[in-house]
DNA sequence: CCAGGTCTTTACAACGTTGTACACAACGTT
DNA sequence: AACGTTGTGTACAACGTTGTAAAGACCTGG
């Protein structure tokens, strides 16, 4: 067992609650007691006891984000942007991983380790308003991304239907006629999905472009193989496509890859962009024209957010703030192009 | 606040310890109140304080692993494994972020969270064997990675030099004769690079075939542009090499991406391997060969060892275990090949 | 020299939990 | 009838910290 305060305060001469003053940058302590106690806290190695203070009723300086995958890459990004973000609060971010499931989410939710944190962000996949609404623990929470936008909780978010649109947008300026889309979830409304298709339908409304319903892939899963897959069936149509908006940037490179595989060339035959703008996208061949998100504002923002709550703006209605994104035009869009220099 | 175990007491008419004993399964509880017991629980929705528990000398149920980077593919995919398997073990996963650097690893070390986990896994890439050693808290600690081989701690890693030696074989067994090395430290003894810098060389010296230093390209932080650039300045050099080894994955696909910029075919002209066997390299363009490493071994027996440090298997020496490896020769060395069916 | 203030330090209680020690009942054995 | 045994429940203290209240030290001005 490391010091306690009771050692420090014996070494120093003075009472335990003097070192606590010290320890706590209490004004009124004088600069010899001061000195004094500083001494025997090195001396000792003095650490608090966490356990102790939280006990006490006080903060753990620990926030949890709770994320479907951690191995994802969009995932692994937001959550490097939430560690350094997180330390310029003071706090330690832990991070859970919910695998995606109802179960997982629920467990984050209902605070199996409640007490622990001073406040949860939850990205949820799976869990409905309703359930959100049900649970019982009071750490303050903030949610990432669309579903749920109804309930009454705090909310970061970017803009789905408009960053669709955009990718969809920029696929038409190029002049394609058939354009696929990657990533539909036709069972679950209100999710990503059904915004970021609602984006890319309104895109075609607007310039005037049919509707195809065999043009929309569905995908369970968001990864590399989720995408390869759909660019497949969609080869095998009668009339293939001539570009594809993929639902995340994960798809759009097994997209790419099945492609190259099957001999169209990337963007000459069929153009391709994401969504989410993560790294790999930027040194893949060819790299690949996105919809970058600002995970660097989502964490910003979800942490102002949970800072307001924890320190008890209380009462305050639930807050929701977008995020900004950026259309990224590269390579496997932009048919005559001198090679970007990569990472970006 | 929640309802304290006073307050179920009180709702079942028994005493606050015998709540406690139930709550704990404590045998020598009768039916009877148990169930009393179990209907107040359930009834005021009980979840035990944490804080309090932990002051009480227990365990908080929780793990941190702390790695240099968790937005780079490898070390998201590792944490994702130690997510997972924490979760069979009962624990909760705190995944924390050194950022490389000797402080944030310090800080670490020295548990700044101290009480507030049972166990520490530390990827270190900084931090010397002389300061471990001096380090106070008394946090079972396990180590990964081939730093401080030599520290009194428990240590998980993989056979660098075999494994770098295996990468190397396979490009000889190709009849590659100018073989490159991307990703030494020379200023860094006893780490990862300068053990699979000595399994390189062990390979050519085995096939008696020179080494040539200009062919050993050192890199800073192994990310894809580091890789970009050393494959640039080997492509400048009047006898550009035709097989590459790369110390890590990230790399390899920046290197890949620099030979498909200045038009050099992959295998034909060059081959590359990497190291790591992230996901991404199965699904680039071409699919990248790599020594993969078991990821799921890594977390698997670095838990296990602080399983029994925790438990307080305790005098017990200092234990070193190491993870299988695999190489998987892909398209980027391969040079007749079908495309295999991606994710593999 | 004292009242009234400011500054500094302290004793005490409380946070919620569990280990220890003990009380009490019911039982079977001598 | 007295005894130990076994099973079931309780009171109390302690873990390390900090908020509260109040005591002590030291000033200042009347």
């Amino acid at each position: 067992m490391g010091a306690s305060i009771r050692d420090v305060a014996q070494r120093a001469g003075v009472s335990v609650k003097t070192v606590s003053n010290v320890v706590n940058g209490f004004p009124f302590v004088s600069d010899a007691t001061r000195a004094k106690v500083q001494l025997a806290l090195t001396e000792l190695d003095y650490r608090p006891n966490l356990g102790a203070r939280l006990l006490r009723g006080g903060r753990t300086g620990t926030v949890a984000l709770a994320v479907p995958e951690i191995s994802s890459p969009y995932f692994a990004e937001l959550a490097a942007q939430f560690v350094q973000q997180a330390k310029q609060h003071g706090w330690t971010l832990l991070i859970d991983e919910t695998q995606g499931g109802k179960d997982g989410e629920r467990l984050v939710l209902d605070g199996i380790k409640s007490h622990l944190v001073d406040g949860l962000i939850v990205s949820p996949l799976a869990l409905t308003a309703q359930e959100l609404s049900a649970r019982r623990d009071r750490t303050p929470l903030v949610l990432l991304g669309e579903r749920l936008i109804h309930a009454p909780v705090d909310h970061v978010t970017i803009d789905n239907v408009a960053g669709a649109k955009a990718a969809t947008d920029h696929l038409i300026t190029l002049g394609r006629t058939r354009i696929a889309a990657i990533g539909s979830q036709p069972h679950i409304s209100g999710g990503t999905a059904a915004l970021r298709l609602r984006g890319y339908k309104a895109a075609l409304r607007a310039a005037k472009m049919p509707f195809d319903g065999d043009l929309v892939i569905p995908a369970k899963s968001y990864h590399r193989p989720d995408g390869y897959a759909a660019m497949t069936a969609l080869l095998d149509l009668p009339q293939p496509p001539d570009a594809v908006f993929c639902f995340n940037d994960l798809m759009a490179i097994g997209a790419l890859r099945a492609l190259h595989e099957r001999g169209h060339r990337v963007p000459e035959d069929v153009a391709v962009i994401g969504f989410d703008g993560i790294e790999e996208g930027a040194f893949y061949q060819p790299s690949l024209s996105t919809i970058a998100v600002d995970k660097t504002q989502i964490a910003r923002l979800a942490l102002d957010f949970l800072s307001q709550r924890i320190d008890g703006g209380a009462s305050a209605e639930p807050q929701e703030a977008f995020a900004p994104f950026e259309l990224l035009p590269r390579q496997s869009t932009l048919r005559r192009i001198d090679p970007d220099s990569p990472g970006r």
